[in-house]
DNA sequence: CGTTTTTGACCAGCGC
DNA sequence: GCGCTGGTCAAAAACG
């Protein structure tokens, strides 16, 4: 993965050991070595840029449900009735909603409030407990296969009553004691997104291979083109554009959040009185 | 031959 | 209690 390293330093690094007067021959195993190493430095990064993305999350969830708790005026929004997850039958956990999308903010926060009318994104009573996530993948492949990093056993597969793509369930098999499961599924709108439910906690490691995070990342970024995809992923991953979108996306969660902003502006009043009475 | 996937059967929760 | 539905089990098939 190699240009998954940053780029300036990256094009310092490929030119160091080549001999200009034989640019055809094959990189010394030193060079390979060195490249190796790199990228596995290349994908913790990655792997803690993820953590952290997840924890602000999970912060954030807590905070909310603390001041829900706190009864300071926000009510819990139910779940709306949607085709990938409907609420008929069975209560649905609480879960935090992650959407992750390569191409185009504007379209995740479109299908998230076509998808969830009145969650828009973050509108739920949550625990960090189960996490959805929405991923922009190729509509015409059929396969229900998420690779995220972790190793998964699919045990049943079945079609829900208001969406016409079937829902796949798989446990982590990674190890025998870890008690996640996830469910897969289309959304009934939109083809092209996965629905990924995420359910407990991973009671052991991440698995980390350069393998199973590039193809992560290759889903991540919704690149169709399997042989340059992992490439690409991790460019748009390292381009400053991308991360200025994430950054936007992540923002713009909480923004349309109205919990989130009633909740930011009565803290901001409640310092500024704090302040007031202590002078 | 071990592991994974498929798929029909079964179980449990919920509404009526 | 019954029927509907989502979730899980487990045997068979497929795969590497």
């Amino acid at each position: 993965m190699e240009s998954c390293s940053p780029s300036p330093q990256l094009s310092l690094d490929l030119n160091v050991g080549l001999s200009p007067a034989s640019p055809s021959q094959p990189p010394l195993a030193s060079e390979l070595e060195a490249k190796l190493s790199r990228m596995n430095e290349e994908n913790k990064r990655l792997h803690e840029m993820l953590n952290m993305v997840i924890e602000t999350n999970d912060k954030y969830m807590a905070l909310r449900s603390k001041i829900v708790d706190s009864g300071n005026g926000f009510s819990p929004i139910k779940e709306p009735q949607n085709a990938a997850f409907p609420t008929k039958k069975r209560k649905i956990n609480d879960t935090s909603t992650i959407s992750i999308n390569g191409s185009s903010s504007e379209r995740t926060d479109a299908f998230l409030q076509k998808e969830s009318p009145s969650c828009k994104s973050f509108q739920e009573e949550i625990k960090p407990k189960v996490t959805r996530i929405f991923l922009q993948c190729d509509p015409a492949n059929p396969s229900l296969v998420v690779k995220d990093g972790y190793q998964w056993r699919k045990y049943g597969q079945k079609v829900t009553r208001d969406n016409p793509s079937p829902r796949a369930y798989f446990k982590c098999s990674f190890a025998p004691s870890c008690p996640v499961k996830k469910k897969v599924q289309r959304s009934a709108e939109d083809e092209s997104v996965l629905i990924v439910t995420y359910d407990g906690k991973h009671n052991h490691g991440y698995p980390s291979t350069s393998w199973s995070e590039n193809n992560f990342l290759s889903c991540y970024a919704g690149n169709n083109n399997a042989g340059s995809d992992v490439e690409i992923a991790c460019r748009e991953i390292q381009n400053q554009e991308f991360q200025t979108i994430l950054i936007k996306q992540m923002t713009n969660f909480l923004i349309q959040d109205p919990s989130f902003t009633t909740a930011l502006a009565n803290a901001i009043s409640e310092k500024f009185f704090e302040n007031i009475t202590d002078v």
